[in-house]
RNA sequence: GCCUCGGUGGCGGAAUUGGUAUACGCGUCAGACUUAAAAUCUGAUGGUCUUACGAUCUUGUGGGUUCGAGUCCCACCCGAGGCACCA
């Protein structure tokens, strides 16, 4: 039966070529119309890196382009563009290692995956094609630094820096991670220097609130969240003992304060208040000897205290407001600046880190909280829980017998406040964004200094404010745009003489935190986007973005969108609606891929050996999109044997068609009704793989008829049936449907431009019903029930009780029967 | 410690959201074709007992709700990712 090869090299060069001739898909923009609606399909902004595509790209590429592909065919405008986030470190690195320069490395790398995404039929909207270290687009990052620059939301701030030793550079907070360089896991140091900050706390709430309008995973917006870190607690005013010196803390679990048995001051707010004065002379050494010591430990030294806390007793004594108690004063490095007041009350019978803290210098322990339940007392006086369980207060004056998160906490606050020595405070751990950087392969920031240092933004008329090219790469500490003498020169030139630009480039990530707005308007040389590009395209209705974007990349996009709303150039609030992240693609051996193990898929292998079209399906198959999964490498020729099975089934449907009224016949076309049906439910849902397993189980279904009689199918079946592989396997599909030409016409009409079948209800219809029969919850037999009986529970019931098996196990009870039509008959013996 | 997912055959995974657990694919076994192998095709394939009809157990563990639980509730165990001296 199998006249012709499943020849995926052939067909696959041949409708690349073909669709690329047509233009199919591009330019899309240019078709937007006013009251349009657009579908807005979005994949992660990619970095075009030497190694070019791997198989994780070809995933949620893939994805994309299914919803792309299946949206169009729905009769949906689907505007699914293509870029690259262009400047970064790795082709600044090379070019330091290499002497080429970054724009050659990032040109080529663009080339590969460009090429590479053709090849795995990627219907990218080349046209909006757009790059962040083209001028062109970079010419619009700069006028975004400039419209925050004149809104006050670009500052120029002094102050201690996270700096990274091997890249140079000062990083964001959000790009330290656990005290190291997130991209070379360098320790990172602290510096005092002068920087450039975005001021994204100004939009802090609504970063918290803009998180209920969209359609996200639960955990990233969790993370988003926690990022922000949002604490509502309360001031409260302890004072240094005999002065009028006001010690404030911070906490949210102020119902505790009559437990606290000590105050603990961090080292630097301890300098800050100038409290040295006090010390008593005995204690001064010990104190200015630890407040030194921990000044030069870096930030992980200071976490290995997390078990054995450090700390001095100061000899100092505060007053507690609530009770007039004496307590002593400490200072110790666990307490953070830039957390709260950076003082905290030390409550040890119900903090683990305070209790560690009492135990170590033979503190009191105060409980006062009593619990009802006599194990979490016991646990509590062990040090060995916190604020688990809610209870009632003891040991606390008048507040006594309070529930200690209910009345006593809103009682004891109202008396606090009332006192005048505490008020509520909001705390935040965002900080504002850090985005210069030491460095060259990025954009310039757009400001020039005059002959007294003082800041000027560049003028409009002088943007795209170009990187210089005569440049030494060589990280010095310095930013290499120190070394160009056209840079310095244009700035004399153009501001006057002993003018001087800012020599540093902003972080990359301000580059790729708003090219989402610039697609529509990639080629506008007069504006950063559209008004009607953006009406009609904006928000992005689906984003496929990787798990390790969360924080960053979305923080700092949603912040550019409220800006860029409070300007008003945008009418939206959150710039994404729905997103989803893409499940990472394991090596064989079930560990993630990498070089060094050896286990790396490479796509361009699998493209050779089986085809882009079997590398989509595959890899669609495996899974959900969202989960992690390994690569099977024998599971990807199954596929490949679905994709031949399915190309000569359907080149074999010439000839005299059987009669529609044959059983297999009828049954065969239930099934395609049923998978046209299917198919489409699942893509609108994500489930790319059990839509994938449809379509295997109906070739299977047609298979095993055609072994009973020849089954040539109705023509518009056969197309739909070659429609329903379109989005998965879209060479296949074309050659499929266009199998009757010879070779691609000039003008051929794809198969991508036809309609979306539509499930005819009717046929898809079962005309029999299997229905199990449980007895006490157990299936013991299954009837077959003709599709007009399947209603008539009597009917049913009496087929049930009818069973031989079923009689035999209902004999000598008085069973109760229910039937849920079409699904059980469920008997229950039990009275 | 906290947050968020997960735990189903030998493996990747299905299960219409409370109604036939193990769809689909891989793998394995048997068979066809072949001198042979590969490729391709056909059949079988959760465990235990049984010649068979069939019985019985089975979705991380233990309880619960229900005629009926992979799905809902409670307690716990394990794994992945993220956060964390955050007061």
């Amino acid at each position: 039966m199998q006249t012709k090869v499943y020849d995926h090299i052939g067909i696959e060069e041949r409708w690349q070529k073909a669709w690329e001739e047509q233009g199919l898909f591009q330019n899309m923009a240019a078709t937007v119309k006013p009251g349009d609606d657009w579908l807005y399909l979005l994949f992660a902004f990619a970095y075009p890196s030497g190694q070019g595509l791997h198989v994780g790209h070809v995933e949620s590429k893939t994805a994309l382009d299914i919803l792309a592909r299946f949206n169009r065919m729905s009769g949906k405008k689907v505007f699914f563009p293509v870029g690259w986030d262009a400047f970064g470190l790795p082709a600044e690195n090379y070019a330091v290692k290499t002497g080429v320069h970054p724009a050659e490395t990032t040109r080529s790398a663009i080339d590969t995956f460009r090429r590479q995404i053709k090849r795995i039929g990627i219907s990218y909207d080349w046209e909006a094609e757009i790059a962040t270290s083209h001028p062109g687009y970079y010419k619009w990052t700069q006028w975004l630094f400039l419209e925050l620059y004149k809104k006050g939301f670009a500052y120029q701030g002094d102050g201690m820096v996270n700096w990274c030793p091997s890249c140079q550079t000062v990083l964001a907070n959000e790009q330290v991670v656990n005290g190291a360089c997130e991209r070379c896991d360098t320790e990172v140091t602290q510096k005092n220097m002068k920087q450039w900050f975005f001021k994204i706390t100004e939009y802090k709430d609504e970063l918290i609130s803009g998180l209920d309008q969209v359609d996200w995973p639960e955990a990233t917006k969790q993370q988003q969240l926690h990022w922000i870190g949002k604490g509502e607690g309360l001031n409260i005013d302890f004072t240094l003992k005999n002065t009028k010196v006001v010690l404030p803390i911070w906490t949210k679990f102020w119902e505790t304060i009559f437990g606290t048995t000590f105050i603990v001051i961090a080292p630097e707010k301890f300098l800050e208040l100038e409290l040295e004065q006090f010390l008593p002379s005995g204690q001064a050494k010990s104190v200015m000897t630890y407040i030194e010591e921990a000044s030069h430990k870096t930030e992980e030294e200071r976490k290995i205290g997390e078990k054995d806390k450090t700390g001095v007793n100061t000899g100092l004594f505060v007053v507690n407001p609530v009770n007039g108690d004496s307590i002593p004063l400490f200072v110790a490095d666990y307490v953070l600046m830039g957390v709260g007041t950076a003082i905290v009350m030390g409550v040890p019978a119900h903090d683990q880190r305070d209790f560690a803290f009492a135990k170590k210098f033979s503190l009191p322990i105060i409980q006062v909280v009593a619990y009802a339940d006599k194990k979490i007392d016991q646990k509590v006086a062990a040090g060995e829980m916190s604020f688990e369980a809610e209870g009632v207060l003891v040991n606390s004056g008048q507040f006594d017998g309070m529930s200690a998160w209910g009345s006593g906490k809103a009682k004891m606050a109202e008396w606090m406040i009332g006192q005048h020595f505490a008020r509520f405070q909001t705390t935040y751990k965002l900080r504002d964004w850090l985005i210069s950087r030491q460095r060259y392969w990025g954009a310039p920031i757009p400001i020039v200094y005059d002959p007294e240092g003082k800041p000027h933004p560049v003028k409009e008329e002088h943007l795209p404010w170009t990187l210089p090219t005569d440049v030494d790469f060589k990280p010095t500490g310095e930013s290499p745009l120190t070394s160009s003498k056209e840079f310095q020169a244009r700035v004399e030139k153009l501001y006057g003489k002993g003018w001087r630009p800012e020599y540093d480039t902003m972080d990359t990530f301000v580059d790729s935190s708003w090219y989402y707005l610039r697609y529509g308007s990639a080629r506008d040389e007069s504006q950063f986007a559209d008004p009607e590009q953006l009406k009609a395209l904006l928000p992005v209705d689906f984003y496929m973005i990787g798990p390790e974007h969360i924080v960053l990349h979305l923080l700092y996009s949603r912040f550019f969108t409220k800006f860029l709303r409070d300007q008003g150039y945008l009418k939206f609030d959150e710039p994404f609606t729905k997103m989803r992240h893409q499940g990472m693609i394991l090596g064989p051996n079930g560990k993630k891929m990498s070089k060094s193990k050896g286990n790396v898929i490479n796509p361009d292998e699998i493209i050779e050996k089986f085809g882009a079209d079997t590398l989509r399906v595959y890899e669609m198959f495996m899974g959900p999109i969202e989960s992690d999964k390994p690569w099977d490498v024998s599971a990807v020729a199954g596929v490949y044997r679905f994709l031949q099975r399915t190309q000569a089934a359907v080149l074999s449907q010439v000839g005299e068609a059987e009669s529609l009224k044959h059983p297999e016949m009828i049954a065969v076309r239930r099934k395609l009704h049923q998978t046209i049906a299917k198919v489409a439910g699942d893509i609108g849902s994500l489930k790319f793989n059990t839509a994938i397993a449809a379509l295997m189980e109906f070739i299977n279904v047609y298979e095993r008829a055609c072994r009973e009689v020849k089954l040539v199918l109705p023509e518009a079946e056969v197309l739909a049936w070659t429609q329903l592989i379109a989005p998965f396997a879209p060479f296949l599909a074309e050659e499929l449907f266009q199998s009757g030409h010879a070779d691609a016409e000039p003008g051929f009409a794809s198969i991508h431009l036809t309609n979306w079948p539509q499930s005819d209800a009717t046929l898809a219809a079962e005309q029999e019903f299997v229905v199990p029969v449980q007895i006490d919850g157990k299936v013991r037999a299954r009837l077959l029930i003709k599709a007009d009986k399947v209603t008539d529970e009597t009917y049913v019931v009496a087929q049930a009780r009818a069973d031989a098996i079923v009689t035999r196990w209902l004999q000598g009870t008085s069973a109760t029967a229910r039937y849920i039509a079409g699904k059980i008959v469920s008997f229950s013996t039990q009275a």
